[in-house]
RNA sequence: GGACGUGUAGCUCAACUGGCAGAGCAUUCGACUCUUAAUCGACAGGUUGUGGGUUCGAUUCCCACCGCGUCCA
């Protein structure tokens, strides 16, 4: 519990106030306060009124909170407290709360709660305050605050005691005020459209619903072997043949896979499933829901991320093919035409081509500067700073240097696209951009478009340089259904230990008639990212998984 | 997993080319009945992430490890 000496000898100290405030007849660790009012709720009430006009009244008022800052000067003193995110100052003076009241007020540190009643005024800067007439200890901080003028910095410190960053960061509990908003917008949006919210198996026999590798565990009472969920989406689309029509979950999925700024191993989604529906009514549906949550907690669609404006309120939409030729590297040569896409020898040469193309732009970037060889590309659309920056010839060139590799190796087509436009477009969608037309090979679970069988009607949204949902028509077939999962079942024997499992039992499920159906996922992390300006999905999660800190060998505090 | 950066008092940060480890806040003691990053005076607080190496001497240079961050995979 103690990093130092320094703390212990904190510690003892404030059990001996402890025992001070109790020989003032008060409880160390009361069980209430009776306030009247919550710190915002004065504001709210009196924040304006006259000085003259709170004198004439004399409200009187009880409220609780925390101390954040005492001022004392010697027979009276101020502190400010703070609850719900709000600051309130009171003003204690011996001739006001007695002597046994000013004694409690000389034992209080920072950190402590105390309820304070009394009435309001105006201090001669105009600030209203609370003229304490009765003291009340509520409970003792044992420890010391962070820096009252910067707070708590240290980002791992933040992230371990977010209890701390909380109160001490009001910043931060903004962001979380602001996430939950984010939900509560989420529910009306589904609810007022006749959505039902359901909850599914978070352990899982098959994790299944999407291309990630899961965390196992175990039941000892059945002595099996469970997955933790890595989407909701089989569970959700069982309950639509079950004549749910439309239902939406939100909660957390689990990824076995690294952390990032845009990857945590639990994240929340939100899915959702509408029979009768298809990709272009979710295309629809997507922005109207995207532009009222961000209405809804911001009050605007436009907000700032990584420095750049973005409006939520304003889409656009490319096939993947097109946002491929859109982004296509001024370096790589001359944009790819609709047929490369057609064939794998086609597709191989081109790739060939641009590679050829990117490695002579790059010598020539090193002649002239031998150190740094750092020219950006400068793909059309609009690009923020950052990605700028991230996205040099290097790095595209090394993107090639991969989809060749994987060609080489039997990869499909389909996902040899995909890749591409993971490369060459994904972090320049920083505006709300729909991309729709996904190759068949990489929607396991979607349907084919019925004039274009090598491509699905699927669609992915971005925003600020990353992937924000999924979304498609759901493949209802269950024959069809049935090949997908033995094709994936192929690809996880060549070694793709993302691809997607058999689920007989799902299958079943298809076999009793799935409406056509259009479903969606959205990560509302990343969405409440972007509504708050976080940069890192660490600062919109309470308790982002960390490594445990080195363990000290110290003997456990001693219980006296 | 890789590259780069970072780790100094409870917190926020200094310490030049390797030469006595320092400041502010917080704490403790004292003064002060309208302060608000209150002010003034005094005291105390350190295994410089851990372990090794080079050196007369290491917070500083080197190696390994650990945590965190950013980028990449």
């Amino acid at each position: 519990m103690f990093d130092s000496e320094f703390e212990r000898g904190l510690f003892d100290l404030r059990k001996s106030k402890l025992e001070e405030i109790e020989k003032l007849g008060q409880a160390a660790y009361p069980n209430q306060f009776p306030a009247s009012h919550t710190t915002a709720s004065v504001r709210a009430k009196w924040n304006e009124t006259p000085a003259e006009e709170l004198e004439a009244h004399r409200i009187t008022v009880a409220v609780a909170g925390r101390i954040m800052a005492i001022r004392a000067q010697g027979k009276a003193g101020f502190a400010t407290l703070q609850q719900g995110g709000e600051r309130l100052q009171i003003y204690v003076r011996l001739d006001a709360v007695g002597e046994k009241g000013f004694a409690l007020y000389k034992l209080l540190d920072l950190g402590d709660h105390i309820g304070v009643t009394g009435y309001l005024f105006r201090t001669r800067t105009g600030e209203l305050t609370i003229h304490v007439e009765r003291l009340t200890f509520l409970s003792k901080a044992m420890l010391a605050l962070p820096e009252k003028y910067h707070g708590l910095a240290d980002v791992e410190l933040r992230y371990r005691q977010r209890y701390v960053d909380l109160f001490t960061n009001l910043e931060s509990r903004k962001v979380f005020v602001k996430r939950a908003k984010v939900l509560q917008a989420l529910r009306r949006f589904f609810d007022e459209r006749g959505y039902l919210e359901v909850e599914t198996p978070m352990m899982q026999q098959v994790a299944g619903g999407a291309a990630a590798r899961p965390f196992k565990t175990h039941h000892n009472a059945l002595d099996m072997d469970l997955f933790l969920r890595i989407a909701p989406e089989l569970y959700l689309k069982r309950l639509v043949v079950g004549g749910l029509d439309r239902v939406y979950e939100i909660n957390r999925n689990f990824r076995n896979e690294g952390v990032s700024t845009q990857h945590n191993p639990e994240f929340t989604m939100v899915e959702f499933y509408q029979a009768y529906a298809n990709y272009h009514d979710l295309m629809q549906l997507t922005e109207e829901l995207i532009e009222f949550v961000a209405q809804e907690v911001n009050g605007t669609t436009i907000t700032h991320f990584n420095g750049v404006e973005i409006d939520l309120g304003k889409w656009r939409r490319f096939s993947m093919r097109e946002a491929i030729v859109e982004f296509w590297p001024a370096e790589a040569g001359p944009k790819p035409a609709s047929t490369a896409f057609e064939s794998l020898a086609v597709f191989q040469a081109r790739i060939d081509a641009a590679i050829d193309s990117l490695q002579t732009a790059l010598k020539g970037t090193e002649n002239k500067e031998p150190q740094e060889a750092e020219i950006e590309v400068a793909p059309a659309g609009d690009v923020s700073e950052i990605q700028e920056s991230k996205h040099n010839l290097r790095t595209t060139l090394q993107g090639f240097h991969e989809i060749r590799k994987d060609l080489e190796k039997g990869i499909p087509l389909g996902k040899a696209i995909s890749n591409l436009f993971e490369a060459v477009a994904e972090p320049f969608l920083i505006q709300p951009t729909i991309i729709y037309d996904y190759p068949i090979e990489v929607s396991p679970l979607s349907k084919a478009k019925p004039d274009d069988p090598a491509n699905v009607e699927r669609f992915e949204f971005f925003a600020g340089g990353f992937e924000l949902g999924n979304a498609f028509s759901e493949l209802n077939d269950p024959v069809e259904q049935h090949k997908r999962f033995e094709q994936q079942l192929a690809e996880r024997d060549r070694g793709d230990d993302e691809a997607h499992q058999m689920d007989e039992d799902y299958v079943r499920a298809l076999a009793y008639g799935l409406p056509p159906t259009g479903g969606e996922g959205i990560g509302v992390d990343r969405l409440v990212m972007l509504l708050t300006g976080s940069r890192s999905i660490r600062d919109v999660i309470l308790f982002p998984l960390m490594r445990p800190e080195k363990q000290e060998n110290q003997p456990p505090a001693s219980e006296s």
